[in-house]
DNA sequence: TTGGAGTAATCAATCGATTGATTAAATTTG
DNA sequence: CAAATTTAATCAATCGATTGATTACTCCAA
């Protein structure tokens, strides 16, 4: 049964996805894959070739999704740049609920300088991003909303960074913080409220003209 | 002989420092690490007890070098709070350069949840690291430096994630920023300056309270 | 100074366990 | 039936760890 088929492979991926998270690459075994999947080791290979292609696949998945995402703030000629940062800011702290999984697994790999060709992969995969970003920063710029001796890259970095940081590192996250963010309630409610707030108030702090900004 | 025996750990912890943070724990077998450190492989055995033990032994040195670093800034009485918090940053993005491969290897054990023990001790390590950073912000809060509406804890989040994510990913930062950030000359040179620069800017703009802010 | 006993360091060889992958047979599906 | 799927069994390779033998060194008595 076609259907059943991709809802199967659908299955084994988002397994594959959490427990690569957890484990890493070298760390998570085929054996635990297919066991916690609740199928045979052989079909990981049946499915996905081998352990690569399985790793692998889980990226090329999260790739249609990215590419919409992206797509949406798209070219909206109607808000001004800030608030374009605003939303971005708002669909990006969205994804530290419902892709953490990925998020860590995908900061994960990029520290790893092996395995090249999926490494390029997901270069190219974040470089989309960055460059979105980018443009909206530039555009900012460009049109006198924003400081002109803004370090757009470093930006970037910050809003990843800052993100990052934080899901990443629960254990710690959850101590500093003093509430356990593995709770997904916790996160929804405390954790990305506070995140998106606190990026928007500083961005704005830093990006915008000080005449744009309301006296505080 | 006492003193080259120390030597020679030393030259082990190093290497295993290098290969564990580029291949991960579970991507660096031992044969890998005694290979490249040039000693047989029992000797990892002999000397650490155990692979886990020579991880352990990596972090258990660097532990001393953190304590002496955090006392550092101490209690200056002499200086004022947004001094304090300059002096820090130009303390952590030293450390960009000269550890590199120890700060990316910390980042990768936080991100993991399994090996518990040695997950609490880094745990524990930072936290000594956000406290001392907490108690600076809080300092400027309560003297009237800074505002009284800031978010500690996520302007550390944004100090650490923002230099994690550039140093952790270097393929990726390497082509945003448009120059390979691997060379050694490259990073003193041109990143450490640079994200000392932004940060800088970044929290003085989010920090300080308006009117203490130059007009720009 | 020399010789040998005792300790520390190093080595090659190998252990059992686990890894990712493959096979051929069995089962299900259309 | 024929094709697609699933299974258990097994493959060679590699893993971390350990062994017993060997070398290098220290120290003290003669």
């Amino acid at each position: 049964m076609e259907k059943e088929k991709i809802d199967k492979k659908d299955h084994i991926l988002d397994v594959a996805e959490r427990v690569f998270s957890e484990l890493g690459f070298d760390g998570a075994s085929t054996r635990t894959i297919s066991g916690e999947a609740g199928v045979n080791m052989a079909m990981l290979n049946y499915y996905f070739g081998s352990k690569e292609g399985l790793f692998l696949a889980i990226f090329k998945r999260k790739m249609i999704w990215f590419q919409e995402q992206l797509g949406i703030l798209g070219n909206d000629e109607t808000i001004s740049s800030w608030e374009k940062i605003e939303k971005y800011l708002e669909l990006y702290t969205k994804r530290v609920v419902s892709n953490n999984c990925f998020q860590k697994l995908l900061h994960q790999e990029l520290s790893m300088q092996r395995r090249g060709e999926l490494s390029d992969h997901i270069t190219d995969i974040m470089l989309k991003n960055v460059s979105e970003v980018k443009k909206l920063l530039q555009e900012g710029i460009n049109n006198g909303e924003f400081r002109k001796d803004i370090d757009s890259e470093m930006v970037i970095a910050t809003i990843y960074g800052t993100k990052n940081f934080l899901v990443n590192s629960p254990q710690l996250t959850s101590k500093v913080l003093g509430y356990d963010i593995h709770v997904d309630s916790v996160l929804e409610e405390h954790l990305k409220p506070r995140v998106e707030t606190y990026l928007k108030t500083l961005l704005k702090s830093y990006l915008l003209n000080e005449h744009d900004k309301p006296s505080k």
